[in-house]
DNA sequence: GCCGAATAAGTACAAATGTACGCGAAAGAC
DNA sequence: GTCTTTCGCGTACATTTGTACTTATTCGGC
C-alpha cells in the first residue's frame, strides 16, 4: 500500500465532500462542500487539483468536464490521520483518546449501546485465549 | 478561557516534551524530544518562542539561560486538537473515531475494563432522565 | 456564426510550518 | 585576562497550506 503524503485541513474537507458524492464533476463537490463550510469554487477546484497530485484521487476528462473521483478509500486516510494524532498527542495510546472522546464529546444512548457490544465481543475474543491485541 | 492558536505537528512534539519535564531549559526539552525523534537544538528553541508566542508557554531568564514552562494545561490543547479532527474527519460525529480506535489500535483487557465501565456510568447516567448528552 | 455562461488550467501570493544558520554575549577553563 | 564553549536571539528560507484571480476554451442558445 502506498504511502501518499496526509492532508490538509482543507483537503480533507473536500476529500470528504468527493467520497460522499463519489465521482462528480467539481461544480458537485463544491456543492457538497458548501453544505458545511463557504469556500470559492476555485479553491474546490485547487483542492481537488492537490489531491490528485498526492494520489488520493484521480480524475478523467469527459467531454468538456473534469470528472474526479476518489482514489484512497476513506478508512485508509482516516487511519494515518488518527494513527499520526494519536502518536503525537498520546505518545501511541489510543486510551486516554477514546476516554476522551467518550467522556466529552457525548455520544448517545445507541452509540453507547453499541460500543459496549464491541467491547464485549473484544473480551470474549481474548479472553479465552488470553491473546494480547497486535 | 483565551482561545490559543492550535498547534502544529512540531509544536505539539516539543509542547509534550515540555509537560513532560517540566519547567526546562531549552536544552532539557530537546533532551526529551530527542529521546521520541531527532530533532536539532535549534529547532526547538524556535519552537519554544512559537509556542511562547501562541501563548501556550512562558518563559524567564533565569540568569543566562531561559527557562520554559508550560502554560496551556495538556488537557486543554489535546481537547481542543481531537475536537477539530473529529470535525474534520468525521463530521462532528465522534462514535467513527471511537470505534476505530478500539477496533484498530488494540485496547488491553484493563483498558477494555475501563471502558466497560466508563459507558456503564454513562448509561446509567442518562438513561433515568432519557437526557440526551449536550 | 456570435454571445454569454461555465469550466479547466495556469498562476499568484500571503501565512504557517519545518528546519536551521550565525552572531554576539556570557561563563567557565586555564 | 584571553580562549573556548554554550546559549539566546534575530534572521533566513524552502515548502506547504489556504485562498483565490485570470485567461483561454468550449458549449449551449439565439
Amino acid at each position: 500500500m502506498v504511502d501518499r503524503p496526509s492532508l490538509s485541513k482543507g483537503e480533507m474537507a473536500v476529500a470528504r465532500a468527493l467520497w460522499e458524492v463519489g465521482p462528480a464533476t467539481v461544480r458537485q463537490v463544491h456543492e457538497k462542500v458548501e453544505r458545511n463550510e463557504p469556500m470559492s469554487f476555485v479553491t474546490v477546484q485547487t483542492y481537488l487539483r492537490r489531491l490528485e497530485a498526492k494520489g488520493h484521487a484521480n480524475s478523467r476528462l469527459d467531454g468538456r468536464v473534469r470528472i474526479y473521483s476518489g482514489r484512497s478509500r476513506p478508512g485508509t486516510v482516516i487511519r494515518s490521520t488518527v494513527n499520526e494524532l494519536v502518536d503525537r498527542l498520546f505518545g501511541g495510546d489510543s486510551l486516554p483518546l477514546v476516554r476522551h472522546l467518550i467522556e466529552e464529546r457525548g455520544i448517545d444512548e445507541s452509540g453507547l449501546a453499541e460500543l459496549r457490544e464491541l467491547i464485549s465481543r473484544l473480551e470474549a475474543e481474548m479472553a479465552p485465549s488470553g491473546r494480547k491485541p497486535s
